[in-house]
Order: structure tokens, then sequence, then C-alpha cells
DNA sequence: GTAAAGCTGTGAAAACCGTAACAGAATACT
DNA sequence: AGTATTCTGTTACGGTTTTCACAGCTTTAC
């Protein structure tokens, strides 16, 4: 179908807006919203209603000219846009803290990444018990991944191993890595990554802060 | 001075690359490199040279046409951009599974933003030691905030708690504020917010997932 | 000493993204 | 019934970001 292959060029940007626009239904949907308007549903996310029309019409739109959008019908086909209209197993590789947290992350479940598999090399830390499954040893990891037809896994191991396990995981099948460690993984085509860098996010933060802090220096020294 | 206000109007996806700019020169540093050309660390970053030297152009540029940079000019210049040539003083509110992930993240103190403070309203949190230093009830978060001069909190509250404790700390003198919590803060000018949702990520990675699986189908049929 | 190669700084061109404007359709109101 | 209002889908516009191209400087090779 040319729209399925249509529907996977689309700008990034709006590809990052879409979980914020399911979110925000699923939070309409539980107070009982049945209905939403473009310039709502925008306004609560602090952008424009064109650009919600515009984000849409990539996918061909939601509903007709002169009706809203039907929350019922927009939460599905978000979620089936997105990939995940059947949970998407998921597997977490590093069960240190940062591991730790995300497995006890009680919404990766409910937002349809089901956790299917913890690994770690520490002995201390393999058969211990987290959000009712065993840490397990990476001797296990590609066994776990066919068994589990695992697509996602989430990369928490230090960045000196993140390069070697991420080969391991491209081998068993994985298709997305969620890549915690500081360090630009080579994957073959065919495989998505993508980079959280927690510093990359305090510093840009840092720099509108020593901004902030300037101006207002200025400001004294203006006056 | 002038050049200070210029600094400021950056575009924000040059500002995202400073620290991955950053983060590679001290990995240059670390193993002897001396200098290095826009390509060189350009490529090892996977984006264009003329892109790497636009961003460095905002600042007034590094270097002299002819010679390449030199990474022991570079690293503190950028550090002075992104404003850690000083440490940076920095508060973690909420204490779970992920402020621990946190707390113990090693490379937050040694990149300049060393942990103050750590705060948490359970009770059977408080007090418990984490990287040297107490959990503290957040009784204390005014005073300690002032004691000791800290200018970003990372927030890791969950998002009902979100909004009321993102008050508190703007009313503390709190600039810059990191928001793991899946909620819209609504902040005073002169308050930076950095969001990072986890789960936008693993959304936008599972959408990729599920072009490359839909695309694999369509190779099979096709072929 | 001169030519060649390599490098940065810089401004213009191209690509991309966000915003505005409007046509057409459904509803609400008089 | 007819008009006004509200709404989406869609296209055109404007601004921003990325990429390209090149001028000018520095070193290297011969």
């Amino acid at each position: 179908m040319a729209k399925n292959r249509k529907s996977c060029e689309v700008p990034d940007a709006t590809i990052h807006r879409l979980p914020l626009y399911l979110e925000k239904l699923k939070l309409l949907q539980a107070i009982g919203v049945e209905d939403v308007s473009s310039r709502q549903l925008a306004e609560s996310l602090d952008i424009k209603a064109s650009q919600l029309r515009h984000d849409f019409h990539y996918f061909g739109g939601f509903s007709r000219p002169g009706r809203p959008y039907q929350v019922a019908k927009l939460v599905p086909a978000l979620e089936q846009i997105i990939g995940i209209a059947e949970p998407v197993p998921t597997a977490i590789i590093g069960a240190g803290h940062l591991g730790q947290a995300l497995a006890n992350y009680q919404n990766l479940d409910v937002q349809g990444f089901p956790v299917r598999g913890i690994f770690d090399t520490n002995p201390k830390l393999i058969g211990v018990e987290m959000r009712g499954q065993p840490v397990r040893d990476m001797d296990e990891l590609e066994k776990v991944i066919r068994e589990e037809k695992i697509k996602i896994a989430i990369l928490t191991v230090p960045a000196a191993q993140a390069q070697t396990v991420a080969n391991r995981l491209v081998e068993a099948g994985i298709i997305g890595i969620f890549n915690f460690a500081p360090a630009d993984l080579k994957v073959p085509e065919g495989v998505a990554v993508r980079n959280e860098r927690l510093a990359v996010g305090i510093m840009s933060l840092s720099f509108k802060v020593k901004c902030i802090l300037q101006s207002q220096e200025e400001d004294i020294t203006e006056v």
C-alpha cells in the first residue's frame, strides 16, 4: 500500500508530537470527553491549531470538515500510527539504577511496551525480582528475545559496552534501540536508534539558565 | 556586552549540539589529541562539517582560517558558552527510582552539575544516604536552595504534584527545571524548563520500528 | 620561492518546518 | 428555510535551519 509507505515520510518534528497528542487524548477520554476540536487540543499543548491539523494531514485526516475530532476514534488511530495498537514486547539491558527505574516505571506497560526481559551481567543482580520478573543473565539474551518476539530494547549499560551489546541485539533481531549510553551506536540499515542523552538535556538547560542570569545582570547595570 | 546578549540568540538545534561537541572533544582530549578539523569532529558525530562551522560561527569562531581547532582551547570555550565553566549546584526533587538513578549517575558531578540536595516527602526515604548525602524532607527545600545557591532542579515527582513543586522551586529562586514528569509546567518568564518525556522517546522509536517492519513486509510481497 | 593542499569563516542557496488563510462541510440558531 | 457559526482539510506563504560554495589564510611539498 502506498499509504503505509507514505505515512513513514513524515517530519521528525511531527512524529515527536504524536505521543503528546495521544497522551492528552487519553486524558480527555478518561474524564469522559467525547469530542475535541483542533483548537482545544492544540491550546492545551501550547501549539497552534493549524499545526495540529497539518500534522494529522500527513495521515489523511481523522474527521470531516465541519465536525470536531472524536476522541474515541482518534486514540486508536494514533496508536495504530505510532505502532502500539498491539503491545510491543520490550527488553531492558542493564539493570543498574537507570534500568531499575525504567523497569519500575509503571507507565511503560500501560503505554504499550510490556517489559518481557531484564538483563545484566552482574551476578549480584541476576535472579533479583523486578516488577514480577527476575533479572536474567546476558547469556539468555538471544534466546529470550527470540522466544518473546522482542522488537525494542532499552539500553542502559555503560558506554564502553554499548556497541558490543548493540551488535548482539541487532543480531538477535531487535529493530529499535532506545539508547541511554553516551555512545554513538553504529547499526545496520533497518534498525532504528534513538539516543536519549541526559547530559545533553541538562546542558542545554544550563545554557538557557546562563543566558537568563546574564540578561538579569544587564538589567541591573542598565537601571 | 552586546556579545553576551547576542550569544543567547542561537537556534535551539544548535544549542542541543553543543553538548555533543563538548562530549566528543573531552574524549579526544582524554586520548591526547591536540588538533581536530571540523570535518573530523563532524563526521564522528554524523553531521556535516559545514553545520559544525556554522554552529561555532554563532559564537565568533574558535580558530583562524587555515588552522584546525585546538582541542585545549575549544573545551573551555564550549564550557563557558554552555554555562558550566563553574560547577552549577543542582537539586533532585523526588527520590524515587528515577531520582535515585540520576543521583547515582556519576557523570552528573563530573559534567559540572554537583548534586547539593535530594528531596522527597516519603518518610521511609528521608534520611537515607544517596551518593554521600541524606535525602531531605521537602520542608527544607527553600532553605537548602538558598544556602547552596542552587539554580537548577531535576524534577522527578509524580505528574500530579509537578506543578505545585515547580511553583515552590521558582519561588525559592530556581531558574532551570529539568522536568521528567509528564506534565506541562507553567512557569513565569525568566525560568527555563526542559521537559524530558521518556514516553515520547520510546513512542517515536516505535513509530520508526513500525515503518521498518512495514517496509520489510512490502519487500517480501514485492519479491 | 612557488605551487598545492587543507583549513576556517562567511554569506548565499536550498530544504525544511510552522503559520496563516481559505474553501467546503456540518451544525446551531433565528 | 436561511443565515451565521464552527469546524476540518488543504494550499500557499514566511521564517528558520541546513547545506553548499568560495574567499582568504596557513602549512607542506618540491
